[in-house]
DNA sequence: TGCAGTGTTGCTTC
DNA sequence: CGAAGCAACACTGC
């Protein structure tokens, strides 16, 4: 479940690797609603072969000028002012590596899909992704940036840069907890937008912060010793502060470890991260609170229909 | 074996 | 209007 240091550590590994390619082809085995292309104005379904050739149609030739992140989107940027936006959701992960085109035997899959993308070399990029590759891109180098995607809810959407598509795809976030403008004063007034919700929930609300969720936030309160439960108009000025140093501090630190590979995210050379090594509460459930002095155990509850992970001793 | 759990987003329902 | 519920999906673990 990628969030927003996970996506980050994709978007680097894409300025480091991809950066520079041209497309010569791309494919895809895409038969359901799930992986939707935008061209332009026109949302339509993958599956219909015409819009697919139109994708196909404006991409092929153009060469990969960089990605950026916009929230938990991977923006990859294409000369001729067009990008490509990739949503991970739960369990995409972009892949770059040697991949070749084979016909399937039935070993991997169950779906009767006639053919699959496979490494050509065994290692990190080898099953369990292998088998859910449903996206690739052919770069003129010979390799392939592909997404794998076992629950097939990831978005591949294709824009214009700058252009209205791109502003409407971004119009409902709210704003980035690293950028330099975001402060304690943007972080009080967008919580306070919700002031009955719940400030676990509020933390994860893409529309008042862009790229946190389950992960992150259940870390961020349990640093600043806030109980998932409370509500933002109940926070003190102090609560406002440890929450938005803390928000920072932990996505800064997700991205220097490389994301968090807890469930099967890993960057683009296959390779896990090691935020999950580091966890103080996401799924730490009945483990002594590690908090100095504490002497509570984690729990885990449910706050708004997502499992959350405290310490009930500390955070209050 | 069967079914709850996993989690993001966006749409529907209350 | 806001909050809650649920679908999209496929696999794991109990």
């Amino acid at each position: 479940m990628p969030e927003l240091p996970e996506v980050q550590t994709t978007v680097l590994g894409i300025n480091n690797k991809v950066t520079g390619q041209t497309i010569t082809d791309i494919w895809t085995d895409y038969t359901t609603n799930n992986l939707l292309v935008t061209t332009n104005n026109r949302k339509n379904q993958i599956k219909n072969p015409k819009f697919f050739k139109r994708f196909k149609k404006e991409v092929v030739g153009k060469k990969i000028i960089g990605a950026s992140r916009r929230a938990k989107n991977v923006l990859i940027h294409l000369s001729g002012d067009k990008t490509i936006l990739v949503h991970m959701k739960m369990t995409g992960h972009l892949l770059f590596g040697e991949y070749r085109r084979v016909t399937n035997d039935q070993q991997f899959t169950t779906n009767n899909k006639k053919e699959i993308w496979v490494a050509e070399e065994p290692g990190p990029l080898q099953d369990p992704f292998n088998r859910f590759v449903h996206f690739v891109i052919t770069l003129s180098n010979g390799k392939h940036l592909v997404l794998s995607d076992m629950r097939k809810f990831a978005k591949v959407t294709l824009f214009n840069t700058g252009g209205p598509d791109e502003a409407r795809e971004f119009s409902h976030l709210g704003p980035e907890p690293l950028s330099r403008s975001f402060d304690i004063k943007e972080l009080k007034s967008q919580l306070s937008k919700k002031p009955r919700g719940k400030i676990k929930t509020v933390l994860m609300d893409q529309t008042i912060i862009s790229g946190i969720g389950n992960i992150y936030s259940d870390e961020i309160l349990f640093s600043s010793n806030i109980s998932p439960l409370r509500t933002i108009a109940t926070l003190s000025e102090k609560e406002s502060k440890l929450i938005f140093i803390n928000t920072k501090k932990i996505l800064k630190r997700g991205i220097s470890l490389g994301g968090d590979s807890m469930s099967d995210y890993r960057n683009i050379d296959g390779l896990p991260g090691n935020f999950q090594n580091k966890h103080k509460a996401y799924r730490k459930t009945g483990s002594a609170c590690s908090k100095r002095g504490c002497v509570g155990k984690i729990k885990r509850i449910v706050v708004g229909g997502r499992s959350a992970h405290y310490c009930p001793v500390h955070q209050t």
